[in-house]
DNA sequence: ATCTGTATGTTCGATGGCGAACATATTGAT
DNA sequence: ATCAATATGTTCGCCATCGAACATACAGAT
């Protein structure tokens, strides 16, 4: 299955006008994200900023005694490298592919300089920054008040967020490590799901079967980010979603 | 007591150069913030950004059912209203004072022009904006992985560190609604700390006794914050700790 | 066809935090 | 001095999640 990559797959890419586009798009790179490549790991220098076209990145917070905590998602709505144009060089943040994928990446060094003519690329990027503050922001509360199944919920509902199919390959243990809880206990809340017939799950390959359903049993932190996103990106074009997805053949993406 | 406040109490305006200062200083508007006082409602527009003296304000998510988490607190090495200039007009969180004090502001057309200017104030608050959102992620994986003896310890050291004292007024339900835990569970955490020497607890005044025990019970969640704070603002002049502060008088400032 | 590694399913005891109900202490108003 | 409001202390049963140990199932290599 041959893809016909393009940056506009990218939202904020695709936001720019005409005129930035063309300065920029030369310098872009396309390159492949494997599964679980890592992008930037915690305290590296960053090199590159992303833009994915079809990847899913999780950036999660390693801690010292190896626990982690996915705190967001990132897609082709999004990007990954704010801190280049934040003013650092390194975040104590991991950043790991979660669906494999293709992504855009433009030179650190480029960027700055598209970003001190103060432009259109600055004003997107602060706009998506408050958006990814908002996701954040809501990963905390929930790891507060929520329980896994929601939020096992609400993670297979950003991520399908970023397909444009029903597919996800991510085993148990995987999400565990995202969700910064324990393998067994995300068995026993995809069982549930599985029982309900919200899907199906089978060695790393997750089939959505009923979204509304996935969306009831999240809790409000899956639509509040959602809302929020919307309106902050509104005039962004919207992402192309293919509801009916039997005919497309199903084919798990390991790598790594 | 009498306190002469100047703009340059807070970090980030003293980090201003001097031409910035004499343009921006006098729109600065001095304003009391009693305790409890909400300098931002969910979801409400945003008038101007606050730049605290020797005022707290912690920043909470507030949730359907009325649960409520923190996910941030500013001082005097911060500012409010930073979704002004990223591009939104309002933010899901409510802006809190946790310790009554004063604060400058400016009006947010003040704000945004300033902004257009791209210049020492747009780089300042990026970098802030950095600090913040490495301030919210480790909340998200503090919430997660931390006991809440753990995170009381964090959230007093937090609190300890813009003030120039180590008297802390908050009662235990007021702490409960900022971790987003059970007053209860508060009073257990603070029984341990007082049996252990660290805290004195009485209606609503706390006196740290035994800082680097705090230091030493907490979570690294502190430490990992702070480090990454003061590398982004090294630049900023130190805040100045008072050690002793047994010669100055105990008074809560209860208000609202 | 068998083996091996990987992914998922299952069970059990321990425990941290919750919810609720209630007791006690302190402060401020009158 | 008394009362009401507020803040803190205490107890008990419940449950979600954890940690660990183990069982089963499936896929790919040979």
């Amino acid at each position: 299955m041959l893809i016909k990559h393009r940056p506009q797959q990218n939202h904020l890419l695709a936001a720019l006008p005409p005129e930035v586009q063309e300065r920029l798009f030369p310098y872009l790179e396309l390159v492949p994200l494997p599964l679980r490549a890592v992008l930037y790991e915690s305290g590296r220098p960053m090199r590159h900023v992303y833009f994915p076209t079809d990847a899913i990145i999780s950036l999660q917070y390693v801690m010292e005694n190896g626990a982690s905590t996915a705190i967001l998602v990132v897609g082709n709505e999004g990007l990954l490298g704010i801190t280049l144009f934040m003013g650092g060089e390194s975040t104590p943040s991991r950043s790991l592919v979660q669906s494999a994928g293709y992504a855009y990446r433009l030179p650190r060094q480029r960027v700055k300089e598209e970003f001190n003519r103060h432009g259109q690329l600055l004003l997107l990027m602060l706009r998506y920054t408050q958006a990814l503050i908002t996701q954040i922001s809501q990963t905390a509360v929930c790891n507060r008040h929520h329980s896994i199944d929601q939020q096992l919920c609400r993670w297979l509902l950003l991520s399908m967020d970023r397909l444009s199919h029903n597919r996800l390959t991510m085993t148990q243990e995987f999400i565990g490590n995202m969700l910064g809880v324990r393998r067994e206990s995300v068995t026993q809340a995809a069982l549930k799901l599985q029982q309900l017939g919200a899907i199906t799950y089978s060695r790393g390959l997750i089939k959505v079967l009923d979204r509304p359903m996935l969306e009831t049993l999240s809790c409000e932190c899956y639509s509040v980010v959602k809302k929020e996103t919307d309106l902050l990106l509104h005039y962004l074009p919207q992402r192309q979603v293919i509801t009916n997805t039997d005919t497309i053949p199903t084919v798990a993406l390991h790598t790594a």
